[in-house]
RNA sequence: GGGCCAUUAGCGCAGUUGGCUAGCGCGCCUCGUUGACAUCGAGGAGGUCACUGGUUCAAGUCCAGUAUGGCCCACCA
C-alpha cells in the first residue's frame, strides 16, 4: 500500500463539498457531541459542566439566517468549552409554536383545497373527531419541518449532542408541562378570570397579543355631550363632554371618568349622568388615569382630551382596568362577530327606554349593525340632538388581526392566567438579575397593573432590592444594555394570558364542571360579587393530590375546577364520568418553553443531566425575545427548580436584509443557510457571521440570488408588497443571463406567490458578504497545503546552513504572535465577543502567519527541522484556536496535519496531540515565553522590507529582479539586524552587498531612511521619483514635528499628562527630526 | 407614548477604561502568474469621525442638545 502524498490529495482550491460531509460523518462515528452528565461531586476531578439548550426554532418553516447566526454563535462556544476540557452539552430541540404553525398548516391546506381547519372544527361540532385529524396533520408538517431544521443545523456542523434531540410537545416536555401547570395551580399562581382578548371578528377567534399588527390609521376624535342629572333623574342642564375615538362603544358605557387631580373637573365627581340613547344612568368617577386636558402640551392625547373619559369596560382594556378599580358594571354590546347585539351581556337594554334620553327606535335600529355602521348611526344621532360638541381628525395606533387584516376588537371572555406579578414570580424575576446591572427605579412608583393602583416602593421595599451575598449565581446580560430592557418589562408587568383557543399545544389539564347555581342580590337583582366567593383546597383521589378551585361568577354559575397532575388516567376519566370535561383550550406557546432548560434535562424528575447541567451557562438569542421567553425561563426555573435557568444571557445582532428589514419568515426575505452554504461553504458562512457580530443591535445583508439555469450570480428586481411597503424580490424573476428563462425566487415560494417549476425553478439566494470567508479558509487551506509539502519533502541541513538547532528570529516571532493570538482568543470568547475573536484569527493568520512567517522561511524550511516544527506548531494552533467557528475545514486538515507532522509544540504552547480536533485540547499559551526583543527586531526587519518594497514600486522594479542594496546602521541596530540579513533578502528581493555603520551612498542609488537605518538600492536612482517620494515625506514629517512641538510647547500638557506620555511625544518629535535632517540631506543631495 | 441602536473612506463595518500619523474587508489605481493560494501577492489613492455646544492638557471616544435612518415594547379616550 502506498501512501498519496497530502499535496495532492488536497486540492489546490478549498472545495468545501468535498470536505464537509465526511467530516461530519468522522464525527458522528466518534460520537463526538456527546455528552454524559458529570460524575456526583466527590471526585474531585470532576470536569467542569457547560451547556447551552438551543433556543428552539419554530416548525413553521426552514430556519434562515438569523438561525444561522444565532446557531454558530452557540456552537463556537459549545466547542470551545469541549475544547476547554468542559463537560459541554448543547441540547437541540424545536418548538411547536402553536398559533404560528396551526396557522401555517391551516393555509396550506386552503391552499390546497384540502379540508382545512374550518371544516374540521365542522366535524368536531357535529360530534366527529375532526380536532384529531387536524392535529395529525399539523404534525405530518411538524415532522417534516423538524426534518428540514435538523438537517440545516447538521449542515452547519452544529455540535448539538443530537441523541438528546427534544421537541416541546413531546412526551417529556409534556410531563414537565403538566408538573408546572399542577404546582403553579396548587399554589395560586394559576386562576381563571374574566378578560379583555384581542377578538378577531371575522375568524372569531381570541389572538395572542402578537398576533396583533399595529397600524396607523386616520380616525377621528368625537366629542360628545352627556347630559348630568340630579340624585332624582332630572337633567340639570349641564353636559360633560366626553371624546372617543370609538363612538360606537358608548352603548356600553357604564360610567365616565375624571381625574381627581383635575382642579376644574374634579367637582363632578360623585355626580351622574344619563347615556344618551341607551338611557342609562352612570356614575362620575374619579379615576387619575384620565389625562387632564391641556391646549398646550405636546401630547397629543392631552391637547385633544376633554378631561372626561366615557369608560366602556366591556369593549377597551383601559377601561375594563377602571371598571375593575371602581367596580362597574361590564355590559358587552356586541355578538362575536361585532355586530351590536343586546344578547351577549347587554342585560339592561330594556331597563332605561322610560328615560328622557332614550332612543327606543335608535336603539332598535342599531341591533345587527356592524361597528363601523353603528358609529355613523350613533354620530348622526348626537349631531341631530346637538349633542356633539366637535369632531377633530386623530391620526392613531389601531390592532389589526394578522389574518383577517380587521382591527380587533378586545373583547371580553375567560382565559387561564399565570400570576406573575406575584414576588414569586415577577420578583424572583428582577432578584435574579446581577445587582451591578440592575437600576434604581427611576418612578417611585411601581404601576401593579393587575392590582390596578399604584402602590409606593415603599410598600414593596425589600422585595424588590435584596442583597445578595453571592453574585456568581446571578443573571448578567450581554451586552449590559438589555438588563434594562428585562427590568423594565418586569416593572410593568401584567398577568399572563395562557389560553388559546386552538388546537395544536399542549392541553390545559383542567377539568371544569359547571352548575348553575344563581347567587343574586335579591334586593336589585345584580349578582354576588364572584370576588367573595372563591375557593381553594387540595383534594385527595384515590391517593392521589389533585387541586381544587370553585367559584361562583357573576352570570350566576357555580364553576368547579380540578387540575390533575401527570400520570393519572384514571382519575381523569373518573371525573369524565362525575361530568366533568377537560378544558377544550390548549396552552399558550410559550408556557412549554419557558420550561425548556428544565424540561429537556429531564425535570421533574430528580436526574443526574439536571444536576449537572441547569442552570445552563448561556442563553443566546435576539433581543426580541427578552421579553417573551427569558423571562418567563428565569420565572419558571427559579420557581419550580430553585436555580437559575442560566446564568449569562448573550443578545446578538438581528440580521435585516438589504433594504433594512428584519429577515424572518413571515415576510419571506429569509435566506436559506443551506443557500450560502452551496455558494459558499459551512465555514465560510460561519467565519463571516462571527467576524459580523459586534455589539451592534442589527447587520445588513444584501442578498443576491443565483440563476438557476447558468450558475451565475445577479442582483434580483425588487417589488413593494403589503400594507408595510416592505422591499422583497419579486416572486418570478427573468434570468439576465439566459434569454427567456425565468427563476422563482424564495420569496415567491415562502408567500405562496409561486410555485418552483421546471421552467421557472427556485433560484438560490447568495450573498457576496460571505466572499470574507470563503476567502480566508481558502487562504487557511493553501497556508497548510503549502507547510505539510515542506515538511514532507524536508531534506538534510544545507552545508553551512542556518540549522543551529535554535529558533531563528522569525521563528521566536511568530511564536510569540502566535501566544498573543491564544490571549486575544481567550479574552474575546470569554467575553462573547465574536468579532474579535474572528478579527484577531484573520490578522494572525493571513497577515503574521502567510504575509511574513511563510514568506521569510520558504526558501529554508526544508533544510530546518527547527523552523519545520515551528510551521507545523503553527498551522496546529492556527486549527484548534479557529476550529470553534471553522469546524469543517480545520478538521480536515488536523487530519492531514496529524499524518504528516506529529511532532509539534515549542516553548511556551502546549498542544496535547488528539486524534480528532473537535475533542482536541484548547491551546495553553505562556505569556512570559513572548520574547518581546524578537518581536521588536522583526518589526524593524519589516519596516526595512516595506522601505525597500516602496522605493521597487515608485521605481516600477519588476518583483523577479533581484537589487543589490547597501544598508547603513547604527551599531546598535546592526547587532540585530545583521543575523537577519537573509530574512530581509528574502522577503524585499535584493542582496545586501555591504551593511556597517559606515556604509556610504553609492551615486546612482536610490535611499529610504528612517531614524536609525538607511538602505540605498544601487542602481535605482530616478531622480523624479526621488524628489517626489523624498519631498512627500519631508512634508509629512514637518507636519509631524509641528504637531509634537506643540503639544509638548503646552505647559499644562507636560505638567498634567501622564509622564511616560511626555516622554514617548519627546521620543517621537526626536526621531522625526533626526528623520527629517536625512532627509533634507537627501533632497540636497539630488540637487 | 416609552426604551434602544446607528451615523467614521465609494460600499459594508472595527475603534476596549479619553492619549502617537483613526483601522479592517470589498471596491478603485499601478505593477506582478516557471510550484501554497489570482478565492493571490507588492505598492498606492481615498476620511475636517452627522451637526451644535460643553468637560479636559487631550474627544471618534465622556456630557447635553439637534438632525437623519432603523429596531423593540406599548391598552384604540
Amino acid at each position: 500500500m502506498t501512501t498519496t502524498p497530502p499535496t495532492t490529495e488536497l486540492a489546490k482550491q478549498y472545495r468545501p463539498e468535498d470536505v464537509e460531509s465526511e467530516v461530519a460523518k468522522r464525527w458522528h462515528h466518534a460520537n463526538a457531541f456527546h455528552a454524559e452528565p458529570s460524575p456526583p461531586q466527590a471526585s474531585g476531578l470532576r470536569p467542569r459542566p457547560y451547556s447551552i439548550v438551543i433556543p428552539p426554532p419554530n416548525v413553521t418553516a426552514a430556519l434562515h439566517m438569523g438561525h444561522a447566526l444565532n446557531n454558530t454563535l452557540q456552537d463556537i462556544l459549545t466547542r470551545w468549552h469541549r475544547m476547554l476540557g468542559d463537560n459541554a452539552m448543547w441540547m437541540p430541540g424545536t418548538d411547536h409554536a402553536g398559533i404560528a404553525t396551526q396557522t401555517v398548516v391551516d393555509k396550506r391546506l386552503q391552499a390546497e383545497g384540502q379540508p382545512a381547519l374550518k371544516d374540521y372544527k365542522k366535524l368536531e361540532a357535529e360530534g366527529k373527531p375532526g380536532r384529531e385529524q387536524f392535529i395529525d396533520k399539523v404534525q405530518a408538517w411538524k415532522d417534516e419541518y423538524e426534518g428540514v431544521i435538523t438537517g440545516q443545523l447538521k449542515s452547519m456542523g452544529c455540535s448539538c449532542d443530537w441523541e438528546r434531540q427534544r421537541f416541546t410537545m413531546d412526551p417529556q416536555c409534556a410531563k414537565a408541562v403538566r408538573e408546572a401547570f399542577f404546582r403553579l395551580f396548587k399554589d395560586g399562581l394559576i386562576y381563571r378570570g374574566k378578560r379583555l382578548v384581542n377578538w378577531d371578528p371575522v375568524t372569531q377567534t381570541a389572538l395572542a397579543d402578537d398576533e396583533v399588527e399595529m397600524q396607523d390609521v386616520d380616525g377621528s376624535f368625537w366629542y360628545m355631550k352627556y347630559p348630568i342629572i340630579d340624585d332624582n333623574g332630572k337633567p340639570t342642564g349641564e353636559y360633560v363632554t366626553v371624546a372617543t375615538t370609538r363612538p360606537e362603544t358608548m352603548l356600553g358605557d357604564t360610567a365616565v371618568a375624571v381625574n381627581p387631580r383635575d382642579t376644574v373637573r374634579g367637582k363632578y365627581i360623585g355626580k351622574r349622568v344619563e347615556l344618551p340613547i341607551v338611557g342609562r344612568h352612570i356614575p362620575i368617577v374619579g379615576d387619575d388615569y384620565v389625562v387632564i386636558p391641556d391646549p398646550d402640551s405636546d401630547d397629543a392625547k392631552a391637547k385633544m382630551a376633554s378631561g372626561f373619559l366615557k369608560v366602556t369596560p366591556a369593549h377597551d382594556p383601559n377601561d375594563w382596568e377602571i371598571g375593575q378599580r371602581q367596580a362597574l358594571d361590564v355590559i358587552n354590546v356586541m355578538a362575536p362577530d361585532a355586530s351590536i347585539s343586546k344578547d351577549h351581556g347587554w342585560d339592561d337594554f330594556d331597563r332605561w327606554l322610560d328615560r328622557p334620553t332614550a332612543d327606543k327606535e335608535t336603539l332598535n335600529a342599531l341591533l345587527g349593525q356592524s361597528r363601523e355602521q353603528a358609529r355613523k348611526t350613533i354620530v348622526k344621532w348626537f349631531e341631530a340632538k346637538g349633542l356633539l360638541e366637535d369632531t377633530k381628525p386623530y391620526r392613531h395606533a389601531v390592532g389589526h388581526s394578522y389574518r383577517s387584516h380587521v382591527p380587533v376588537e378586545p373583547y371580553l371572555s375567560d382565559q387561564w392566567y399565570v400570576k406573575v406579578t406575584d414576588d414569586r414570580l415577577r420578583g424572583a424575576a428582577i432578584d435574579a438579575m446581577v445587582p451591578d446591572q440592575r437600576t434604581e427605579l427611576f418612578e417611585p412608583y411601581l404601576y401593579d397593573r393587575n392590582m390596578s393602583r399604584k402602590q409606593t416602593a415603599q410598600d414593596t421595599p425589600d422585595k424588590l432590592r435584596p442583597e445578595k451575598a453571592d453574585w456568581h449565581d446571578q443573571l448578567r446580560f450581554y451586552p449590559e444594555r438589555y438588563a434594562r430592557t428585562f427590568q423594565q418589562w418586569h416593572e410593568n408587568l401584567r398577568d399572563w394570558c395562557i389560553s388559546r383557543q386552538l388546537w395544536w399545544g399542549h392541553r390545559i389539564p383542567v377539568w371544569k364542571r359547571t352548575t348553575f347555581h344563581k347567587l343574586v342580590n335579591p334586593e336589585n337583582g345584580a349578582a354576588e360579587d364572584s370576588r367573595l366567593n372563591v375557593e381553594e383546597r387540595i383534594e385527595t383521589i384515590n391517593g392521589v393530590e389533585v387541586a381544587y378551585q370553585r367559584r361562583w361568577e357573576a352570570d350566576g354559575c357555580e364553576y368547579e375546577f380540578i387540575c390533575v397532575p401527570h400520570g393519572h388516567p384514571d382519575i381523569e376519566e373518573g371525573l369524565e364520568r362525575l361530568g366533568y370535561e377537560q378544558d377544550p383550550d390548549v396552552l399558550d406557546t410559550w408556557f412549554s418553553s419557558g420550561l425548556w432548560p428544565l424540561s429537556t434535562l429531564g425535570w421533574p424528575g430528580d436526574t443526574a443531566e439536571l444536576n449537572t447541567w441547569n442552570p445552563t451557562d448561556v442563553l443566546c438569542t435576539a433581543r426580541e425575545i427578552i421579553t417573551l421567553w427569558v423571562s418567563r425561563m428565569v420565572m419558571f426555573n427559579t420557581y419550580l427548580h430553585g436555580k437559575l435557568p442560566f446564568r449569562d444571557v448573550f443578545i446578538h445582532a438581528m440580521i435585516q436584509d438589504g433594504h433594512g428589514q428584519k429577515m424572518s419568515k413571515s415576510l419571506g426575505n429569509g435566506v436559506d443557510p443551506n443557500d450560502i452554504i452551496h455558494s459558499h461553504g459551512a465555514d465560510a458562512m460561519r467565519f463571516t457571521l462571527t467576524s459580523m457580530t459586534t455589539q451592534t443591535q442589527d447587520v445588513r445583508m444584501p442578498v443576491d440570488m443565483v440563476c438557476p439555469h447558468t450558475q451565475k450570480t445577479f442582483t434580483p428586481k425588487f417589488i413593494t408588497t403589503g400594507s408595510s411597503q416592505s422591499r422583497v424580490a419579486a416572486p418570478i424573476q427573468d434570468s439576465p443571463f439566459a434569454k427567456g428563462k425565468q427563476m422563482t425566487s424564495s420569496f415567491g415560494v415562502a408567500s405562496g406567490q409561486a410555485k418552483a417549476t421546471k421552467e421557472a425553478p427556485l433560484a438560490r439566494n447568495t450573498s457576496e458578504k460571505f466572499d470574507y470567508g470563503r476567502n480566508f479558509a481558502n487562504k487557511l487551506w493553501n497556508a497548510t497545503r503549502f507547510a505539510l509539502s515542506n515538511i514532507e519533502e524536508a531534506t538534510a541541513p544545507a552545508p553551512g546552513g542556518n540549522d543551529t538547532g535554535e529558533p531563528s528570529l522569525a521563528d521566536k516571532w511568530i511564536t510569540a504572535r502566535a501566544i498573543e493570538a491564544v490571549q486575544a482568543a481567550d479574552k474575546a470568547l470569554g467575553s462573547y465577543d465574536f468579532h474579535n475573536y474572528a478579527q484577531s484569527l484573520y490578522g494572525f493568520i493571513w497577515n503574521d502567519l502567510c504575509d511574513w512567517y511563510i514568506e521569510a522561511v520558504k526558501g529554508t524550511v526544508k533544510q530546518n527541522a527547527t523552523t519545520r516544527r515551528v510551521l507545523a506548531t503553527m498551522i496546529d494552533v492556527s486549527l484548534r484556536l479557529l476550529h470553534p467557528t471553522m469546524p469543517f475545514i480545520t478538521e480536515k486538515l488536523w487530519d492531514r496535519l496529524n499524518a504528516v507532522a506529529p511532532e509539534r509544540g515549542v516553548e511556551g504552547l502546549t498542544l496535547p496531540s488528539s486524534e480528532l480536533l473537535v475533542s482536541a485540547s484548547w491551546p495553553k499559551a505562556d505569556p512570559g515565553a513572548i520574547d518581546q526583543d524578537a518581536e521588536a527586531s522583526f518589526a524593524r526587519v519589516q519596516d526595512a522590507v516595506a522601505m525597500v518594497r516602496e522605493v521597487r514600486a515608485t521605481n516600477k522594479v519588476p518583483p523577479r529582479q533581484q537589487v543589490d542594496v547597501s544598508v547603513k546602521v547604527s551599531d546598535e541596530v546592526y547587532a540585530k539586524l545583521k543575523p537577519n540579513q537573509g530574512v530581509l533578502e528574502t522577503l524585499a528581493n535584493v542582496k545586501v552587498v555591504a551593511v556597517g555603520p559606515n556604509v556610504e551612498k553609492p551615486a546612482d542609488a536610490a535611499a529610504v531612511v528612517r531614524p536609525n537605518i538607511e538602505v540605498y538600492l544601487h542602481g535605482q536612482l530616478d531622480s523624479e521619483s526621488e524628489k517626489t517620494r523624498l519631498t512627500k515625506r519631508a512634508e509629512e514629517l514637518e507636519k509631524q514635528i509641528k504637531n509634537l512641538r506643540g503639544r509638548l510647547s503646552n505647559e499644562s500638557y507636560v505638567s498634567k499628562a501622564p509622564e511616560k506620555l511626555v516622554n514617548e511625544t519627546k521620543q517621537h518629535l526626536a526621531d522625526a527630526e533626526s528623520e527629517a535632517e536625512k532627509v533634507a540631506e537627501q533632497l540636497t543631495g539630488l540637487g
